[in-house]
DNA sequence: ATATCTGCAAAGACTTTGCATGAGA
DNA sequence: TCTCATGCAAAGTCTTTGCAGATAT
């Protein structure tokens, strides 16, 4: 199944205009380029891989889309410790599973990882719900990262 | 029990020395900053704080510090999605006990919570250890965040 | 028609680096 | 004494902003 279809531009661009905003060429190549790449890409490589297609795109525009995205809640944002955002399509649903990340900090390499135990999800969903409770917050998305070093580091 | 106690200076001296560092005002001034601060600080609070007790500090001192902290692992480094790298001292034997974040992506405003249940606790270890037999990472460390609204903000 | 978007360049925020001076061990 | 550390200022990186022209609906 090509990305394409798990990002349907039409549904992105529903999406897009129910909030008053325009879909446009720009906004169209950020998308294709958050699903050709794949998990945690810079705003720079988005760019660069949004350029080939839309060569007049400029790097702002990719800041401003990603940002609008995030907003959107279509794509997170998330740091890995190298100064560095990184975006990627949300999958607030956990239709295509949970992933999370393990970051070697040696090479900076990052691994996708979706190894998820049903407890390990439903305890999640458990704390999530606790912590709502307790300190009133309206949880609307978590980051779980392991930091290391990877077996070509030395790990 | 006082914060002092906690991250007492002259185990800090001693760790520093261990690695054929120097142990120095501006750097007992960092430790001291980080002991009454308490948690996820900038490197700017850390310097406004430190600068009170050692006024010739400079702020580059500081993020040498931190940084020279962070890789003998005495501190932990993390972000919360606002471009500030924050600093707290490290918990890695999880003697006083886990704590994460939940962060108001609204106000800014980070809560510190320590309500980590047994299982949960029990599940990251055996999850740490997964990862690091499927992956061949030696892991070090994880950040776990919680992002949502608060209830001053709305939650 | 008109409010939104865009590219470009400039500005901004945070962090790192170069270098001569100062100071631990 | 001899490295290591410091402060300052300059440079670097990533990101945001201002603006006039272009564009989606």
């Amino acid at each position: 199944m090509s990305p394409h279809k798990e990002h349907n531009p039409n549904c992105c661009c529903r999406r897009i205009r129910g909030h008053g905003r325009r879909m446009t060429p720009a906004r169209h190549a950020v998308l294709d380029a958050l699903s050709e790449r794949g998990e945690h890409l810079t705003a720079e490589e988005v760019f660069r891989s949004a350029a080939r297609r839309y060569p007049n795109l400029g790097l702002a525009t990719v800041y401003r889309t990603l940002e609008l995205l995030t907003e959107l809640g279509m794509v997170s944002r998330f740091d890995t410790g190298d100064d560095k955002a990184r975006y990627e399509f949300a999958d607030p649903t956990g239709a295509k599973g949970h992933h999370h990340h393990l970051v070697c900090t040696s090479c900076r390499k990052i691994i996708d990882y979706k190894d998820f135990i049903k407890e390990e999800t439903e305890l999640l969903r458990s704390t999530e719900e606790g912590l709502s409770r307790k300190y009133g917050f309206k949880i609307n998305s978590h980051v779980i990262q392991f930091y290391g070093v990877c077996r070509e580091c030395g790990g």
